[in-house]
DNA sequence: GATACATCCTCTAGCTGCTAGAGGTTCAAG
DNA sequence: CTTGAACCTCTAGCAGCTAGAGGATGTATC
């Protein structure tokens, strides 16, 4: 029987955060002791493992319901699994590719810089006016 | 003289966005109609692009509050302006040299699926298990 | 059994950077 | 003078947590 901050060091996700996970249901509502503390299995801390490394892959919280429901069931031929790593295989090259764009951009900007006064600062003119830029870089909602 | 909505299309900037940016001190308060109404001139046209070209680089609001500041004092020196620019550089090249070993990770994943059933879908089966993967990788917070 | 104190509990509010909608007013064209 | 698009304010919501208040519990030690 392993504490919510047992949990938390193993998996290494913040309590409030494990505690959010049950509150959005993506966590069972574990057991309880008397006095109302949460008290939590073996299957549990695999389930956060699961998905703590389905975060840090960048996957959303609704993807890993999805993924989680799918890894439930054994079953079930496993297309829908491998298309949502694929859609966020998509994900990542493109926003890949964005910061590309903005990394050219960024480092003109600043190799340009001479050093004087912020009147004829490169990288501020360069804020002022887009059209000095070489390449077309749109990273809002990145 | 110009309305939000002159604005908004010009810079490519939503209406709502715009009364935002000026809630937050971020655009000045603007002269208003009799009626109440919003009027901009070309000043403030420009301040509104220059924002709007800085978030399509990546500055957080609060970079671009210092970046707007420093190019409202031309004699100033631009040290600071070249810092804030290099800082985002830096966290640029940080978040691609993390979504480089998320891709690997999951190009990997994806093309060890074989495709028959969850049980044993690879795709799951390294979400949970850690220990499968090559890299380190920590996207979370990117 | 008493005490100390780390850890737990719930609840609310805040973060970034917007976005959407309700419910109402103003402006400009015809 | 009427119509209708565009404007106004206000509140609440999105993801994915995170922090803090104010209090209860669990466990180790005496």
């Amino acid at each position: 029987m392993l504490t919510i901050g047992t949990l938390s060091k193993k998996t290494g996700t913040k309590v409030q955060t494990i505690r959010y996970y049950e509150q959005i249901g993506l966590m069972p509502e574990p057991g309880r002791t008397e006095g109302g503390q949460r008290r939590y299995d073996n299957a549990q801390l695999d389930r956060l493992s699961f998905i703590r490394h389905s975060r840090q892959l960048g996957f959303s919280l609704d993807a890993i319901r999805e993924l989680l429901d799918l890894s439930d069931h054994p079953n079930r031929p496993c297309d829908e699994a491998d298309a949502i790593a694929r859609r966020q295989l998509k994900q990542v090259e493109q926003r890949m590719a964005r910061l590309k764009a903005l990394r050219t951009e960024l480092k003109r900007m600043v190799h340009e810089c001479s050093g004087g006064r912020t009147g004829d600062c490169k990288v501020l003119e360069v804020l002022r006016d887009h059209s000095e830029c070489l390449t077309e870089h749109e990273e809002i909602g990145a």
